[in-house]
DNA sequence: AATTAAGTTATTGTATACAAGATTATTGAC
DNA sequence: GTCAATAATCTTGTATACAATAACTTAATT
C-alpha cells in the first residue's frame, strides 16, 4: 500500500476496519500507519479524523484513536435506524417516485433476480444494494437519500455476512417484489411497513447476524 | 477569540458559520482563521474538516473549503428527514418508555409551559428541546437517538426563527400534550403520525421559515 | 484593444521539528 | 519483595518549513 492522498488513506483504512484488519479497542498507530502508507503523519492524522467522525473509531484526547467495532447490541439499534430510514425513503417514495424511476428499480429487482437463479451471492448482494438505493433516489430528498447511502455503507459489511446463509436470497427477492408493487400502487404506508420489516434484524435473522460475528 | 485547542476552534467556528457570521460560498481563508484564533493552520485545518463532515462546509481540492449555507430547498429537505427521525423515535418511545422517562418528558414539557405562560420565546425554545430530547432518549437507542440529536442541532438556528412568530409557541405546546398522551398509552403509530406532523414544516409554517431565511 | 501565454504570487497539502502530556521503566524506601 | 516516586521514553498535538498546484498579473502578439 503506497497511496499518498489523504482522502485515499481514509478510504484505506476505513476498508481495512471495515474487513475485520484491527480488532475492537485497538489503537491505530499515527507513526505505524505513516510507515505503512509511506506517508507523513500529517495525512494519517487527517484520515484517522474521517474514521472518527464517521463512528468506526474513538479519540481519546492525548491518547490516541481507537477502533469501535460495533457490538450486537449497537448493530441491532444501527439496524433498526435503518429500517426506519428505509420506511421513511418507501413512504415518500410511493408518492414521489417517476416512471422512470421505477423502471429501474424493476430493472435492479431482475438483476437481483438473475442472482438468485445463478445461486451468485456476491451478485445479489451487489444488485440488492442498488435496488435499495433506488428507493433512496426515489424518496426525492436528497438530505434523507445521503443519510440512507451513509448507514447503508456503515452497515455493508454485516450484512454481506447474512446472505451467506440458506433461503435468505429467496426470500429477500420476495420481498422486494411485495415493496414494487407497494410503490407502483402509491400505497406509503404499506411500503413503509414492507421496508421496515424487510431491513428489520429479527428471528432468525438475528441468530444469522450474531453468528456472522464471529467470522 | 484566543482559544486554543482544536475542537473548541471547531465548536467556535461552527458557531460562527451558525450565526451567519459567513456568507453561503464564502471561503474559509486557513491563515486568516489562523491569526483570529491565534494558533497555527494545523488545528485550524482540523476544524475545517469537521465542517466538512458535518456538512456545514464544502471542500474542494487544492482550492479550500467553502460555507454551505443550505437553502429552501436542502432545509425542507432536512426537516422532513428530521419529521421521519422523531417519528420513528416516537414509535419506539411508545413501548419503550419506562415511567421515569415519561415523568421526565412530563416535567420537560411543564416547563415548556410555564414559558410560554412567561411569553419567554427564548425559554420555550430551550425546554422545547429538552422535550424532543426526552423523546429520542425514551426510544432506547443509542445510535437512534445520536443521529436525531446530530440533526436537531444542525437545525437549531432554523427552530429559532420559528418560534418569533404569534400563537406558534402556544400551537407547539398542544401538540406536545397530544404527543405525551399517545406515548403514555402506549400509542405508536399515534405517536409516530402526531410528532412526524409537529415537525414537518408545511402551510403557514414554510412561510415563517422562508420569511426566517432573509434574516 | 483583446486575447493568450508566461511568470509571479498566493494557497493548499505534506513533511519535519518542537512542545506537552502520558506511559513505562528504574530506583529507592519501607 | 512490594509499593511509590522520579526519571526516561514514547505519543499525541501544534508550529513551522517545504512542495505542488491553482489564481492572478503582466506582457507580448494579433
Amino acid at each position: 500500500m503506497e497511496l499518498k492522498r489523504a482522502d485515499q488513506i481514509a478510504d484505506s483504512l476505513e476498508q481495512l476496519v471495515f474487513q475485520g484488519e484491527y480488532a475492537d479497542g485497538e489503537r491505530l498507530d499515527e507513526i505505524k500507519l505513516a510507515e505503512h502508507f509511506s506517508v507523513s503523519r500529517t495525512p494519517i492524522r487527517e484520515a484517522l479524523q474521517r474514521l472518527v467522525m464517521s463512528g468506526m473509531a474513538e479519540q481519546i484526547p492525548r491518547r490516541g484513536v481507537f477502533v469501535r467495532q460495533p457490538g450486537p447490541v449497537e448493530l441491532l439499534e444501527m439496524f433498526e435506524t435503518m429500517a426506519e430510514l428505509e420506511a421513511a425513503c418507501g413512504r415518500f417514495a410511493a408518492a414521489r417516485m417517476t416512471d422512470e424511476g421505477l423502471e429501474r428499480l424493476a430493472d435492479a429487482n431482475s438483476r437481483c433476480r438473475d442472482a438468485v437463479e445463478r445461486e451468485d451471492a456476491a451478485g445479489y448482494y451487489l444488485e440488492n444494494e442498488s435496488f435499495h438505493q433506488e428507493i433512496y433516489r426515489g424518496a426525492t430528498n436528497s438530505h434523507l437519500q445521503g443519510e440512507a447511502l451513509r448507514l447503508q455503507n456503515r452497515l455493508k459489511p454485516f450484512r454481506r455476512v447474512q446472505l451467506r446463509f440458506r433461503g435468505r436470497m429467496a426470500q429477500s427477492l420476495a420481498e422486494h417484489e411485495e415493496i414494487i408493487q407497494a410503490l407502483e400502487y402509491g400505497e406509503a404506508e404499506l411500503a413503509a411497513r414492507l421496508l421496515r420489516g424487510h431491513v428489520t434484524v429479527q428471528g432468525e435473522k438475528f441468530q444469522q447476524l450474531i453468528a456472522g460475528l464471529k467470522h
